[in-house]
RNA sequence: GGGGGAGUGUCCCGAGCGGCAAAGGGGGCGGACUGUAAAUCCGCUGGCUAUGCCUUCGUAGGUUCGAGUCCUACCUCCCCCA
């Protein structure tokens, strides 16, 4: 449907040659608004960990496309929200996060942000309001009466995600039924406060985006819009964001840029073309180039685009580094000193220090015992020489310019740096 | 309210005559092959101070030399009837 209409603003006419578009409520309308310039968008982010993860940076890259074409964002955080607790995490006993925690990930999460947004009060500076403050004083009686008797329950039952649940049977607790309505409820408030007149989202909130658009519409506010992007899987149908070890994190504490640089690095072929749009700046013409290219030389743009993802994220200069990092250690076979490594106090070698342990301690594996599968697996090597003997200990003779590499498999490499 | 069925390795799905660290998948990790890719093949996929010890099958008790398996109560979910 994005490839019927040519639209005429920057903003949609970069999401949809991007593949940012999947579905929208009014395109032509919303092109009209876009091109006029008072285009106010958001999307919810959930402040449940204290990083975001690759899984959001679509939605972020939409919020800077935005500002980029004149548009302002607006990065919501669900405080309200993550205080009541996601429901769909099934029977998981759902931890109530304190407000302390919460804060703190919000403040994480924002970091993010800025790399990405321009913050201030000007008319497209991007702002990053909470939904606590106003969801928390909500009064039950008089939501109900203000806003709640603008719901319709008929309509809600045939949103695909309560449709879903009922045909199957599955419980759908009455909170989570509730959390649309928030949501919607979100929208028209954002309106109210900073005239946000556009929701985007993961094609998954489509029904919520499209329930907050007609609460609007019955609320009386100006019109408003929707906007969902595709959902993101690798070529070959994995869920984007989880590898081995657990989320891709945005934040450098959580995962070091050259793990992040890792990440793109090791794209699928298939996946390239469509990742250097999403998720680098660089020109369309350059990525049908590099995209084109076939066998080895797709590594090419596979660097290029690790890079360039990265540079987003962390800066030029530290993508240009986790670059170089990986150059000297996979292509040269040679000790790179920036490869992300673990400190250990220098007596804890005096007696010999275990392998397994310090493979547990450089959180290359998560126990002993996996250390030991590995060993007979082949997977352990320090110093670039494969482990045969799990008792086998490290002393200060293992020391390599300073350094002890550890690595499991070909790829995941962390060095111990004595610390006196 | 009555009747019937189900909850299994804390990633998921799922088999399990009283001897079980528990079949089989999926996913994940490692190895081989490659290009730090995909596909394919092989191995691994509770913890530890490790020829042994500890903890796991919804929860709590009980029977037994021994319980995921039998009994009792409870919790949660599903189906049928009212």
């Amino acid at each position: 449907m994005p490839e019927t209409i040519r639209p005429k603003s920057d903003f949609l006419a970069v999401l949809a040659e991007r593949g940012f578009l999947h579905q929208c409520s009014d395109l032509a309308r919303l092109d009209a608004k876009a091109k006029s310039g008072d285009l106010v968008g958001y999307i919810g982010f959930d402040c449940t960990a204290p990083s975001l993860h690759v899984g959001s940076l679509i939605q972020i890259m939409m919020l800077r496309w935005l500002q980029k074409t004149g548009g302002k964002p607006v990065a919501l955080i669900g405080g309200g929200t993550t205080r009541v607790g996601d429901p769909s995490g099934k029977d998981e006993s759902r931890k109530l996060l304190n407000e302390k925690t919460i804060e703190a990930n919000k403040a994480g999460i924002q970091r993010t942000f800025a790399r990405f947004l321009r913050f201030g009060a000007g008319k497209t500076d991007a702002i990053m309001p909470d939904n606590s403050e106003w969801l928390l004083g909500l009064n039950y009686i008089d939501f109900l009466r203000e806003v709640g008797r603008h719901f319709s329950v008929n309509r809600m039952l045939t949103m695909d995600s309560v449709k879903l649940r009922l045909d199957r049977d599955q419980e759908l607790s009455f909170l989570e039924f509730n959390y649309m309505c928030l949501q919607a409820y979100d929208f028209v408030e954002l309106h109210k406060r900073y005239g946000v007149n556009l929701q985007m989202g993961g094609s998954d909130q489509w029904g919520n985006i499209v329930i907050g658009i007609d609460l609007g519409r019955r609320m009386g506010t100006a019109q408003l819009y929707g906007l969902t992007s595709p959902l993101l899987a690798t070529a070959s149908g994995a869920k984007m964001g989880k590898t081995a070890q657990g989320a891709v994190w945005l934040d450098a504490d959580m995962l070091s840029v050259y793990d992040y640089w890792q990440y793109w690095r090791n794209a699928e072929d298939g996946d390239v073309g469509r990742f250097l749009k999403l998720f680098t700046e660089l020109p369309l013409a350059e990525i049908a180039r590099l995209e084109a290219l076939r066998d080895l030389e797709i590594n090419e743009a596979k660097k290029i685009l690790a890079t360039e993802a990265t540079a987003l994220l962390h800066g030029r200069a530290a993508a240009e580094q986790a670059a170089e990092t990986a150059r000297r250690t996979f292509e040269e076979g040679a000790l790179a000193e920036t490869l992300p490594s673990v400190d250990i106090p220098r007596r804890d070698f005096a007696a010999g220090f275990g392998v397994l342990a310090a493979f547990v301690r450089a959180g290359l594996v998560g126990s002993t015992g996996e250390a030991r599968r590995q060993i007979k697996g082949g997977g352990l090597k320090v110093n670039d020489a494969p482990v045969e003997d799990e008792r086998a200990t490290l002393t200060e003779a293992d020391f390599v310019n300073g350094f002890i590499k550890l690595s499991l498999g070909k790829k995941r490499h962390v060095l111990l740096r004595p610390e006196d």
